[in-house]
DNA sequence: TTTTTATGTAATAAAAGCTAACATGTATTG
DNA sequence: CAATACATGTTAGCTTTTATTACATAAAAA
């Protein structure tokens, strides 16, 4: 039993996510249309949310806060998953090519990986865990 | 924001509840009759618990799968709390009358406040606080 | 044996949640 | 400006979940 189980245990339902996220159920639901979260379900189809959901809940509000849309959005979420791939597929640093100076492209995958990895070793983020680290000692 | 206001959050409906604890709504409410619990209602009257509910609930069930009765679960509950407010009405230990050997009834006080005392430290009780646990890091 | 306990079961009403459809305000773009 | 797209609000109809209450019952206690 470790903490992935304890995360992503679905155990409030919308009202209380709600109440915690301060978005609405149509906003809950809206995002979870465009797969930004994917809240399990009761026998009944009633959504059931985990810690988890809810710290991507609490992530996605920020970035609605500074006036991202959702495509941005879903930038800064493949962009981890995306990210999460590489490094657990070949877990070496992303080649860099010969070039003398790097392409943008180049750059941002760079950028990219040391968010990620600043991320993994929970270094990052202030926001990033905010409701866990409200349940948490 | 402390952990007495994480812990006493009103967060789960019955049916998330009846999983974490194994327990029937029948039981679970007939325990809030019995007054072991006191779970909070939403506007519409649901029942909504928190995690130090559980945390009750679990203990009681220990209790019970333990072949204690409701009149001894009390015990152990009632006792909680008139041992608490001994101690927090006047801070120092109960008087022990004169005579040479201590009446039952006065060797049992003695005990009651051991017991608290060390509850207070958490340095007893394994099965109380089972559900934060799982949940805390 | 009769009572009391603790829990099961069933009926009914109300609350909460689901989907789907349509409405609307605000940007963005031709 | 007009048209479009986006993000969210609103409403309607339906289903699931929960609450209350009453009655049933097995086991324990008296």
């Amino acid at each position: 039993m470790n903490d992935q189980v304890r995360r992503s245990s679905p155990l409030f339902p919308i009202s209380i996510v709600m109440n915690l996220t301060q978005l609405t159920a149509r906003q809950i639901r809206y995002y979870e249309e465009h797969s930004l979260i994917t809240p399990a379900r009761t026998d009944g189809n009633r959504r059931m949310f985990s810690f988890n959901d809810i710290d991507c809940l609490l992530e996605i509000k920020e970035l609605i806060d500074q006036g991202v849309n959702m495509a941005g959005i879903k930038q800064v979420f493949g962009l981890k998953n995306q990210s999460d791939e590489i490094i657990l597929k070949d877990n070496k640093p992303i080649e860099i090519s010969n070039k003398k100076d790097l392409s943008e492209e180049e750059l941002r995958k760079l950028l990219k990986q040391e968010v990620i990895q600043k991320r993994q070793h929970n270094q990052v983020n202030l926001r990033q865990g905010d409701m866990w680290r409200f349940f948490k000692n």
